[in-house]
DNA sequence: ATCCAGGCTCCTG
DNA sequence: CAGGAGCATGGA
């Protein structure tokens, strides 16, 4: 990984945000503490410590909560080598949105009373929002890293393309590293990836979606203005893009509250189990649940995932 | 060894 | 258009 050295000069910035309520921070910390794609999140006590290029600063983002969950607040500190109000408004404005911490809950809440099984989840996890991954760009790399492996597996594959073309951000002689950007990974030798126990198709999947990126034949920041099924069609026209990852990038990456990957193995399985079925769901199964969460399919698929990364009996 | 893992593509009927 | 085979790579 390449160490950009920041110059000793570091600035630094404060804001406050106001999240809706109820909001309970801890749980986010607890998400990302165990998720095994957070492998630049630091997560430390009651902190959150990740870089990440904004307005095309890299910037140190440094988050902690000051309020409780009836009343969300969080003081955001913003590092790096310049840092100024502009930085700081469209730091804050981005944890906002991946972390949807302008989006009122009352909603989903009472789309709930149809449903005592998803119901008594969001209960026990009360005030856990879910959150997304830190771009749009990460996002469907780790959903492509992640297809039809164990997520252990998938998340050593994410870390070894971060040492390989990843750069770094220091401050205060720590260093943060940095996903790298599209045109990076299209610039890889093929050989480099396998070498990396990637395999043949991934590798092909990972650096032609990249170099689409890169030419702009695929225009991720686009996609957020089109409707779920030409959100959906647009991305799966590029190859390694199937249904399930143009749906996990969706919720995942962008910030949708609709999207849920129906055949994924774990929601499947979770869901056979919690709705009684003897046996794991099948995908047609998974979306006729969800069509009770309409409006908030991701919301649910956060809170399934969530109860199986922390090993909720069902 | 065998089965499985946060699927995708391509080819059938 | 639905369903299934074949695929590639490690991990348990």
């Amino acid at each position: 990984m390449s160490v950009t050295e920041a110059s000793s000069t570091i600035q630094r910035q404060s804001t406050l945000i106001v999240p809706t309520a109820p909001y309970d921070f801890a749980r986010t910390l607890d998400y990302l503490r165990t998720s095994p794609a957070a492998i630049l999140e630091r997560i430390e006590g009651d902190t959150y410590r990740r870089a990440m290029t904004i307005a095309g600063q890299d910037v140190l983002l440094i988050l902690r909560s000051v309020g409780a969950p009836k009343k969300p607040r969080l003081a955001l500190d913003v590092a790096g080598s310049r840092v100024d109000d502009h930085i700081t408004t469209a730091t804050a404005r981005h944890i906002r949105a991946i972390m949807l911490l302008d989006v009122d809950p009352a909603p989903f809440l009472a789309t709930l009373r149809g449903d005592p099984v998803l119901a008594k989840l969001v209960r026990q996890f009360a005030g856990l929002r879910p959150t997304a991954i830190a771009s749009p760009y990460e996002a469907l790399l780790w959903a492509i890293i992640g297809q039809q492996i164990n997520v252990a597996f998938a998340a050593k594959l994410k870390r070894s393309l971060v040492d390989l073309c990843g750069h770094s951000l220091a401050i205060d002689s720590t260093t943060f590293g940095l996903f790298p950007k599209p045109a990076t990974v299209a610039a890889l030798d093929p050989a480099e990836l396998r070498a990396r126990q990637f395999s043949q198709q991934k590798t092909a999947y990972i650096l032609g979606v990249s170099q689409a990126i890169a030419s702009g034949a695929l225009d991720l920041a686009a996609v957020p203005a089109m409707s779920h099924d030409e959100a959906i069609a647009y991305l799966t026209a590029h190859k390694g893009i199937g249904r399930w990852t143009a749906e996990y990038v969706l919720m995942r990456g962008m910030g949708a509250q609709d999207s849920i990957p129906a055949a994924d193995l774990g929601l499947r399985a979770i869901i056979g189990r919690a709705y009684g079925l003897g046996r794991n769901a099948t995908e047609i199964e998974v979306r006729a649940f969800a069509e009770k969460w309409a409006g908030w399919r991701s919301w649910a698929a956060f809170y399934w995932w969530y109860a199986l990364q922390m090993k909720v009996a069902m």
